[in-house]
DNA sequence: GATGAATGAGCGTTCATTCAT
DNA sequence: TATGAATGAACGCTCATTCAT
């Protein structure tokens, strides 16, 4: 059983009165919420330890400790509970993207990096949402069309704001947020494939000051 | 034990031929050489079309118009046909990195990144083989033991040759080497999803320089 | 043993209230009664739209505005509602042949097509009841003891008094009934298939005037 | 294993020539025309045990003494295995009225009677592809358009026949025919139900001869 | 009594792999 | 060697039925 601890777990709290506030959730509600997030739990963990191929929603189900037929009272599919997890993360990602502030290029450019680093080499799913986007239209729609529009705006916006600050020269934004987001789906990719030892004895700070050090000042200097 | 030297499993027979060159490939030889050309090239196409689990052993023996029985005269397993092509298919591309001269961090740069541009828009199949390889340990000792070694090698030799004469400042070669390859790879897997109008309509040159530019000068300039 | 009395199973316990007619239905076993022909109703459509084995019964329940699990308080299993249906239904069939009155033949015969055909044209799930019973005991049983044998007496009835008023040869009056109810089911069977235009475009009335004259002066006239 | 005494079982007749019959079909194209019969039986039994529904293509395929997988190399689907059992089937009961020939209106329609009354005693699929036509599209279409077509213009030329000779007054044909079906389908369906002991412990002739009475010279007589 | 989320056996179907020819 | 029919384990998914609330 996982365990959501930002979730309740008290049916019926001792204080509740009897008038209960109607904008409140009901008990029923709160389980089916638990229980989505379990489902979309186990779904993570299988996912990115078998790809979105390999799981089966067997697996996942017992993951999640619920039976298959649970799994599709919550999502219509398989297809549909992975798109669901995407949504559902989505979120978080773009809000770590929004929180970043700082007042120098170094600054920011070294938060943005060493968040996603750290973000990436303990979820390995949104990769496998880029991964399988190419082939399913659905889930492509999804990702291009909602989830990336919302990380690049956050990136150019952090961008433009340096630009106008006067730090950073004036490139086309969008390649350049491109370009910066390229580079951590790349090193977080290599990353995750144990390719080149450098990339994993390294911390995910250490990483950022030094991608950050290329992607600001360059090969050249 | 992997076997990326990529030459087809027929054995020759020490008395196959009346008075030929031994070292010549005899007829039948020659003729298992072309199968395997023809499985490889219609793997390559369908495997690009549909991914790694949508391509079916069917539908690669109709492209490459043998039955699905010849395929396995030539692979062990649908897995080994995969990784069979990678071999065949990865000294190309080290080839197009080690044929980058240039005396200009620039011009190394851009002839670098237009060229794996180039190939990753036309190419699909290494990407299939850096996402399938997170997933089987067979497929990526052949990609972390053997091709990415090359390429990286290559990368670095370019990077050193750079410092060396002076035109690139002393960075750590391997994290240089790692973001190059990254937002290589990076931008190879957005544009494929077309996840940036800015990624499509530009020419694979003038992505080239505009990335070039930032990587090499940085965004600050 | 098979229940065809079509009573609602709500028990009615002794002091259930206080001076009330004893046999007159109390509130609770009329808003039972009422739930019964609720979920009767819905199931008839429904079965009659998909079939016993299209029909879901989350379907039959949205249908009836209950929930699965009410269903299930009213019949024991998706078989009993379905038994429980033509045992509710078979009633007013009965009686609709033995509403048949006339002096003459061709009266009494047309008056019984008519009504059937225009019966079977409207209600489907009595030909359903044929269809599952072959496949089911149970079924099979309540349709083969009860419900049959009752329609069969009235047709025989008819017939009998028909022979007996000297308008209808001496034939065995099992054959005789059997061909008739055959020829109005398999008319019905075809009529619903749209297996012919003939069957469609004529009214219930007209058909029963052209095939009652085969049935009574045959094709040979 | 079902013995098909119609299909050659020697692979390879020790008369054959050395230069075969290039249109005599080849050992593979008999192995898979064996196969496919095979099949069909084993679907035609099931079929008639179970249902459609009922049925599953694990129990055809052990019927049949192939494998799941066979089942598939022959036909598309569940669905498209019933379909092609009726169209395997259609042909011979086609054949079946078209060679009842006779002078009589008594003995043409006797010989009908009696031989469907037969087929449908021994074969039950048909009256299955009668039931589940009404909700299958597909199969809808193959028998309307197709198979019955078929035989009511069988039964139809039989009756213009009859007609033109003078030994059956002029009726509209179309009504005839289908009330004729309709009694032969109407019948055999009851008789399935075992809903009267009449229709089971009478001969197939003796009930052809008494319904035959009815349908030509009608119940008055 | 009413609810509807949870259950899980069992379905139709796929496809990498084998092997008799 | 080449073939392609045969295989069967394993998949995603459905839905009649149950039961805690």
């Amino acid at each position: 059983m996982i365990d959501l601890s930002d979730q309740p777990h008290v049916t019926s709290p001792a204080g509740d009165s009897l008038e209960s506030d109607p904008l409140a959730p009901t008990r029923r509600e709160r389980r089916a919420a638990l229980r989505r997030s379990q489902i979309l739990d186990a779904a993570e963990t299988v996912f990115a330890a078998r790809g979105y191929h390999g799981a089966t929603t067997r697996e996942i189900a017992q993951a999640a400790d619920v039976s298959e037929g649970t799994l599709y009272n919550y999502f219509a599919s398989k297809r549909d509970l992975f798109i669901g997890l995407m949504a559902n993360r989505a979120g978080a990602l773009v809000e770590s993207i929004a929180d970043v502030r700082a007042d120098s290029v170094e600054g920011a450019m070294v938060q943005l990096l060493a968040g996603q680093f750290t973000r990436m080499r303990t979820q390995r799913h949104f990769r496998l949402f880029l991964q399988e986007a190419r082939l399913d239209p659905e889930l492509r729609h999804a990702l291009v069309e909602d989830v990336l529009p919302r990380i690049s705006q956050e990136v150019e916006r952090l961008m433009r704001g340096l630009m106008d600050a006067g730090v950073m020269r004036r490139i086309d934004p969008e390649i350049a947020n491109w370009t910066v987001l390229s580079a951590v789906v790349g090193l977080a990719l290599f990353s995750d494939l144990r390719a080149a030892p450098a990339l994993d004895t390294i911390s995910a700070e250490a990483l950022a000051v030094q991608v950050s050090d290329i992607l600001i000042h360059g090969l050249h200097g």
